[in-house]
DNA sequence: GTCAATTCACATGAAAGAGACCACGGTCTAGTG
DNA sequence: CTAGACCGTGGTCTCTTTCATGTGAATTGACGA
């Protein structure tokens, strides 16, 4: 027993952390540096529900880990407090790309519902049904005045039609107690390019671009945030500097370069360093590359699983470029000898299509001539990930 | 040699089916007074 | 009489198949120099 306590006394005794929460993705800072102007922008626009009335609808853009969730939320909670003793005002925020929760126009609504204290089942209904039931639960709520705030509306809109935004933009019109206003938040700047107009100028009636951090920036919110978080002369000279110019080199994500540091912290810590150096940032920059990859890999269906492999073994074996054809056959044999029905084509194709958006693979349409069109199939694997991959799979698969 | 037509091997789209999940309303059954 | 069990119908949702259409350039073959 006595090694465990060690164990659990180092831990304590040789702890980088201050408080680990403060490098964590959902930790929202008091307050948020360099988006100041930002946050009035958006603070102006919607202030006057706080009278009750109704405002521009906002639509907020920007790419991922600039801030703008925490922005927007940030004006929610001030709007909020303010709005707590009136009740003329109710925010709710929804984030549209969580998996099973709020990915298709229905969940969307049933969410919203329960938010506002209703209920619905999960399924069964016709949404048409749920869409009155929303309406009908907002005509009967006390406050007025609604202000949802849509996260990641791209990746909705994607699956679904633009057909629910433009019901959301006129559901206004068919309420006559409640209005509401609808705060769009999207990671694709080109959102809007391929809606509908007529949503469009309904929905983003004002509209706002959440600009990348800049290395400089980047580095002085990791310096603020490593402060409070690491104990002190925890963090070695040029660490937040390389953690920045790490982040900066992927468009500026924030996100990214807080969890490279905490990663960073938490290896240095297992190795019982008592600082943070410059090559734990680039064994973090590894370590959460790989976790990431091989989560992909080992969470994905067995479909998606089989054809991974297919691609895996091909690479190794011919070491050139591969095709669609080649994955497909090799692929079928692989089914034949794993006893599973063999996919179409068609339909290996998109889960080629979704590797590809995944990053495992860099797929390239070309044409060969009279030899057809087809992909053109590079693995975007390091090698050192690759051998650990394939292994998850042959578990997995049963090889 | 030049040029348009052809042709390949898929990509990409649209629609629809299968099967899992579920709500709702009606009917049947058994238990209760 | 009533609560609960048990259907049948009609929804959503994901994964998949089927059918249809699109497409970029190597190849072909006709043409004219």
């Amino acid at each position: 027993m006595g090694d465990l306590d060690n164990i659990f006394d180092s831990v304590s005794k040789r702890s980088l952390f201050k408080n680990k929460q403060i490098l964590q993705a959902n930790y929202s800072p008091e307050d948020i540096s360099h988006r100041e102007k930002e946050i009035k922008h958006i603070a102006s626009i919607l202030a006057p529900s706080l009278l009750g009335e109704k405002t521009s609808n906002l639509f907020v853009y920007g790419v991922t880990g600039t801030g703008k969730t925490l922005s927007v939320q940030h004006v929610a909670s001030e709007l909020k407090k303010r709005a707590a003793s009136s009740r003329v005002l109710r925010i709710e925020y929804l984030n549209c790309k969580l998996k099973k929760v709020a990915d298709t126009e229905y969940r969307i609504l049933a969410e919203l519902i329960k938010k506002l204290g209703g209920s619905v089942p999960a399924t069964g209904l016709p949404t048409d049904q749920v869409y009155l039931r929303f309406l009908e639960i907002l005509e009967k709520s006390e406050e007025k005045l609604f202000i949802f705030i849509l996260d990641e509306i791209d990746q909705v809109v994607k699956k679904i039609s633009d057909n629910f935004l433009y019901n959301l933009t006129r559901l206004n019109s068919e309420l006559n107690n409640v209005q509401i206003i609808i705060v769009g938040i999207s990671n694709d700047l080109r959102f809007l390019d391929n809606i509908d107009p007529r949503v469009r100028s309904s929905l983003s009636e004002e509209e706002l671009v959440f600009p990348p951090y800049n290395a400089l920036q980047l580095q002085d919110i990791l310096k603020k945030r490593a402060e409070e978080s690491f104990k002190p002369k925890v963090v070695s000279e040029g660490v937040i500097a390389k953690c920045a110019a790490f982040a900066a080199r992927e468009h500026g994500d924030a996100r990214r370069a807080l969890d490279l540091l905490r990663v960073a912290g938490e290896i240095a810590e297992r190795e019982s360093n008592y600082k943070i150096k410059i090559k734990h940032i680039d064994q973090a920059n590894n370590k959460i590359e790989r976790d990431k990859i091989l989560d992909i890999v080992e969470t994905e269906p067995k479909q998606f699983q089989l054809v991974l492999y297919s691609i895996f073994r091909l690479i190794k074996k011919t070491k050139g470029n591969i095709f669609t054809g080649d994955i497909y056959s090799y692929y079928q044999e692989l089914c034949k000898r794993v006893k599973v029905d063999v996919l179409t084509q068609r339909r290996v194709s998109d889960i080629l299509a979704e590797f590809d958006m995944l990053g495992l693979i860099n797929a390239r349409v070309i044409s060969k001539g009279r030899q057809g069109r087809t992909r053109e199939i590079k693995l975007a694997i390091p090698e050192n990930i690759l051998e650990k991959s394939e292994e998850i799979l042959v578990g997995s698969l049963g090889l």
